[in-house]
DNA sequence: CGAAATAGGTCAGCAATGTTGACTTAATAC
DNA sequence: GTATTAAGTCAACATTGCTGACCTATTTCG
């Protein structure tokens, strides 16, 4: 027996086990695959890129950084936070780290010298393209897999899923204040 | 000026920022989208619980937790760290306060009487249709909105994104520990 | 002009959730 | 009967979130 413990009483004796996943109907089954979907596409998705950044000793959230600074060149800092939906706190540590190592250079802005633009140096554009080959490989094989039909289904329903703002900064139409 | 700091250095003058994602052949504008609809999608989607955690004072952990337990009625210790790619200390944390809470129920296995097979209590089902259906609102839209065709390419693109071992345990054709 | 608002930075502490490493118990397998 | 396996636990630590408080530089606006 393992050990005595509170949580012990929490067993049942010999349990009826539920039958797996009782499905209501067709609608539900096709939501809790959905939710299923995007766990292991997410999970395995982002997984890829794990062994450089451990080289380099960064973590997923200078990824995200660096991700979305390279796709927008002379972002602002508010602009960031507003696609990550972290606190400014969080993102400074990130941030400055990135900064230190040289991946990131900040300019003032032009018209107003409050804001920080953010770029990506040579280096880190370098760090970025060696993160997005590892994240491309795995995007091509499966577009390749399933043709181009799925992919534009892939892209509607992704669209769909996320909020209106993003969907706008992802359109062009919004700003990333928006995302 | 904000204060002196190591990092000022980094500053540029007056930048030439390149020009908005520099995009190289449209190969690599596919990917780069499909980048970012995977960030927004997932992180608008797992959003959308969060009010009810944190009404319990439960994290996304427990949430993922729960859902697979409920997916997987009977499911080992090991199925779930297999689906979950966490360590068992990081999973005894959460599942421990799932079990003292109420929400899940562990039972000896029938044959191997070492396994505990992880069930949700009606509280834990109870607790966990409230999660589902808060994230089942948002895909019953999404999918409405676009139509059969694209749920289709949707979900062949999704699987084909994940590993072959949890494409396997989605299809019944794997257990969760190779998922 | 001067006050208020805005963009950003920073310090300090804390919470959630991940990690390693070492060790234990109970049960099964050989 | 010994080795292996499934699970649990203790301890320490890392990453990445959070809140609260406060500072500076700059722009906006009455």
């Amino acid at each position: 027996m393992l050990k005595a413990s509170p949580r012990e009483s929490k067993f049942i004796p010999p349990p009826k086990l539920p039958a797996p996943t009782p499905v209501v109907d067709v609608g539900e089954a096709e939501m809790r695959l959905a939710q299923d979907l995007l766990f292991f596409a997410y999970r395995d998705f982002t997984n890829v890129a794990d062994q450089v950044l451990e080289e380099l000793d960064l973590g997923r959230a200078h990824h995200r950084a660096l991700h979305f600074i390279g796709r927008n060149p002379g972002i602002t800092v508010s602009g960031l936070l507003a696609i990550l939906r972290i606190t400014k706190q969080s993102l400074a540590r990130v941030l400055n780290a990135l900064v230190d190592q040289g991946f990131v250079a900040q300019a003032p802005g032009f018209e107003d010298r409050r804001l920080r633009l953010l770029t990506l140096t040579d280096k880190g554009q370098a760090l970025e393209k060696r993160l997005f080959e590892a994240q491309r490989d795995k995007i091509a094989q499966a577009y390749r897999s399933t043709g181009p039909q799925a992919v534009q289904g892939f892209r509607t329903v992704m669209r769909a899923m996320m909020d209106k703002g993003a969907r706008a900064y992802l359109d062009g139409t919004g700003s990333a204040e928006d995302a």
